[in-house]
DNA sequence: AAGGCAAGAAGTGCATGCAATTGCCCACTA
DNA sequence: TAGTGGGCAATTGCATGCACTTCTTGCCTT
């Protein structure tokens, strides 16, 4: 092969591989139901087909690709009915993980949520929506970590990553920023209380209000977005 | 190579493995951190290592193996913490699939389930601990199924396969049998009635309480079961 | 003219070989 | 004698090649 990386035998070639072209569907660069060819990935990241192989079989096994034997792979398509049930997933893990930070959460770890939650409003009062959907990240995330619960967490996280591609744009409906920021400031004053109920159903509601939203770009056939291939 | 099983290019040699080593990991023929070599797999199976590499990568993305890079793969180790954890979000995960089968199961779902339920009381009767394991694993199945929910369906038996191991055992403790069956009871009751905090509540229960029966046979490292190695 | 069949092309599935990395053992030094 | 460094064996990671499956296209039959 002419070109090999200077990283040879970095041991990771794959876990790369794996992360490229997740990140490449869960951000909507390659749409539901494109092919993915084997030789073409191999000569695109200049290896050979066996790690791409194995790259496309992590990638299947975590629900981003679907893979027909013998006829080759392609980016999972999601029904309707399967993305409804991955957000009322998504909906009752929250909950669960706010539940449990409500009643298990460090004073460290209530601390720095009530802070960097405060610290978000500005990006509300600036519309700053791609700062946001950082720290909207960064809070749920908290919110999973805090649960104390290592496989709750992992469930969490990964269905995230396969609803991705359906919750980028739904800071872009008009006022959603400031509605989900008092969201969730009800999770947060209900998790500073200790009232798991309360954080369980204000995360529960927030998740359902998220579902509703991109609802709306789900039905016209996933993401339009598409700026590269591969 | 020599003796070709006559399914040549079955087109599932790799599932087929990853059944076959999960069963032995699941079951306890494999014991925790115990090693995976691909070359002994490999003659085991009759194949090469390229496939035995692609099972590998699917057991290690279900979480049932662990890979260190360059120095092979083990069962995977899991920690009392860990452990625990899983049991944890068993429970919650259970009495989500309860709360949603109460409330949208057919009468057709209500009404099979009711009769396997009651003809599993014939099992405890006898004592049939194998039997009635069978129909344990089946009714909650069907709660599964009964949630209507295909990602929690995914999620719940992906967890419950993990703790697999740490379950078997929990029907050898004196009166667990009648004790489980009573527990069954009250979901079923609740499910019947469409009362879907009942039916979670009482499936949160019920897990937690074979998480303890089961917590018994973890302290001592894992399952003693091991009949077989490969 | 339409339908079915067969041959070819494309692409996956597996086998095998080679190189690199890791762990281990033993010699060598302080 | 204990600790360290270098070489060696074992094993993984990746490349390449061949066999098999599937889809397509064109021809033949009715």
């Amino acid at each position: 092969m002419s070109g090999k990386r200077n990283l040879i035998r970095s041991g990771k070639t794959v876990d790369q591989m794996v992360r490229a072209i997740g990140d490449r569907i869960v951000t909507g660069y390659l749409r539901p139901g494109e092919k993915l060819d084997e030789t073409s990935l191999a000569a695109r990241f200049d290896v050979s087909r066996t790690p791409v192989r194995e790259a496309l079989g992590h990638l299947s096994a975590m629900g981003l690709v679907e893979r027909r034997p013998n006829r080759g792979a392609i980016v999972a398509v999601v029904t309707q009915e399967h993305l409804a049930s991955m957000f009322e997933s998504m909906a009752e893990l929250e909950a669960i993980c706010a539940r449990f930070s409500a009643e298990r959460m460090t004073s460290a770890e209530r601390r720095s949520l009530e802070i960097e939650h405060q610290a978000s409003a500005r990006m509300v009062q600036l519309g700053a929506e791609e700062d946001y959907e950082y720290f909207n990240t960064e809070f749920h995330t908290r919110l999973y970590r805090g649960a104390h619960n290592p496989h709750i967490h992992d469930l969490t996280v990964m269905t995230r990553s396969r609803l991705a591609p359906f919750r980028r744009a739904q800071f872009m409906l008009p006022g959603r920023l400031a509605k989900s920021w008092q969201e969730h400031e009800l999770i947060v004053t209900a998790i500073m209380r200790g009232d798991g109920a309360a954080a369980g159903k204000a995360a529960r509601d927030h998740v359902s209000i998220v579902s509703e939203a991109s609802a709306v770009f789900a039905a016209d056939g996933g993401k339009p977005v598409r700026r590269d291939v591969a």
